[in-house]
DNA sequence: ACAAAACGAGAGCATCGCTCTTACAACTCA
DNA sequence: TGAGTTGTAAGAGCGATGCTCTCGTTTTGT
């Protein structure tokens, strides 16, 4: 009678079928990353993920009720792989050199946007159809956000943060934020360092996308070195020496 | 024979057809960019701007040849929309205040941007469909763009730069671009204050894109001030006094 | 007045997202 | 073991899309 009797049992046989179920799931998703890399997010195809796994098209739509969802599960994994290619790139540098750190961050993130294109644009473009903004996203987002807070925040604990000196304080009404802030990625920050390291921060998401968006076509040629010079310069507008 | 002859009646027919055709073609852009403001780019179908107009989709074809090319004309008309307001904006300016021209530039473009959600994104967001790089575009693109460069370029011709001294000086491979950039938009501007103005213009459509795209949600509350905070630093990281 | 070009209407094709029903397989549990 | 439950795949189908083609009609140029 009691369910908690048969719990192991339970347990092992849903895991025989949810194996298999996330199994197909996570294949559904490769497919469609494959689909995106090539088409773009605008010809993704729930019928032409299913014809390429032999499947038809309705059986998707048990793993995914919606195109939408399998979008969305595409966009997490962007924001996880844009996150993991930061930790990394930050992990590679002396952790007392806090230009290059940023540096590095800058130049991984540009590498994986010009890598994955059509992923950057989903992540970080307009979004695509009638579109939301879907909760399970905002962790994995605050993923590649946490490694430049913490370049920040470390170099502002070690005292070696140079403001520039040039910029107005930030408004009042930034106050509450920059705590929320404070709290979660750049702990110890006072509110105009934070309020710099945002503003670098979009910069360097505004240089990616003007470049990868067509922006810069026939405006720059040496576009990885001119990416370099001007996060080098926003890296020192928020206080980073080097 | 010549048909030299005929010049005047040939103009005046063809003025007489072109003309319904000309306003048929403007009253199908006008009908699309009221589906673009209320669906999204996604949503924007030929069938149903037919349907609205009361013609047979069939028909439109006979004006544009595809959806994109439709989409084309709907982005030229924003870049030159986006080129009028912020041409308007740096007009209600006296000429010489330099850092507030640019901030009303910027200002207008945003208040553009967030009342025409749909139509920025069409314009600086991720390209649509498997995309091009129209040439058609180029021309209106660089209407905004050269009201900036006039704002950067007015000061340093009156010695009102005060370079914030900070960046390093931009890459040798920046020469050639920048040479390019100063008989087009900053007549005068030295390189290094040409590259600092393209990183303070990127680094404004970052921060609308950012804040459009919902990248600020959960964030940033007071979204206006901190923009043009952030707007203001940009501004004298490129010199502007103010 | 007559040939050529432009045009609107309609039917049609392939495709899409999504729903619903049906048949099969695996699993549960007495 | 055998009956009942449940997850799954398949197929048909709906409404809609972009786009093409053909077929009369109108307008234009000579």
């Amino acid at each position: 009678m009691s369910p908690l009797c048969y719990a192991g049992r339970v347990n092992a046989s849903r895991t025989a079928r949810e194996r298999v179920r996330a199994e197909l799931t996570r294949e559904i998703t490769e497919v469609a990353r494959g689909q995106l890399a090539t088409e773009g997010a605008g010809g993704l195809s729930l019928r032409a993920v299913a014809r390429e796994m032999g499947m038809v098209s309705s059986a998707i739509y048990r793993y995914f009720p919606s195109r939408d969802d399998l979008l969305t599960a595409l966009i997490v994994d962007g924001y996880n792989a844009i996150g993991e290619v930061a930790e990394q790139a930050d992990a590679t540098c002396p952790a007392g050199e806090y230009a290059r750190r940023w540096l590095a961050v800058c130049r991984a993130i540009r590498d994986w946007a010009l890598a994955h294109p059509h992923e950057y644009a989903l992540v970080y473009g307009s979004p695509v159809p009638g579109y939301q903004a879907p909760q399970q996203t905002i962790g994995p987002a605050a993923r590649a956000a946490t490694v430049f807070g913490k370049i920040i925040s470390d170099a502002w604990q070690a005292g070696a943060l140079q403001p520039a000196g040039i910029c107005p304080p930030p408004p009042e009404s930034f106050a509450a934020d920059a705590g929320a802030l404070r709290e979660l990625v750049l702990p110890g920050a006072p509110d105009d360092v934070i309020a710099a390291a945002l503003g670098c921060w979009t910069a360097l998401f505004g240089m990616i996308s003007f470049e990868l968006f067509g922006q810069f076509e026939n405006v720059i040629t040496d576009r990885a070195a001119f990416f370099a010079h001007t996060m080098a310069c926003q890296g020192r507008l928020a206080g980073l020496p080097g």
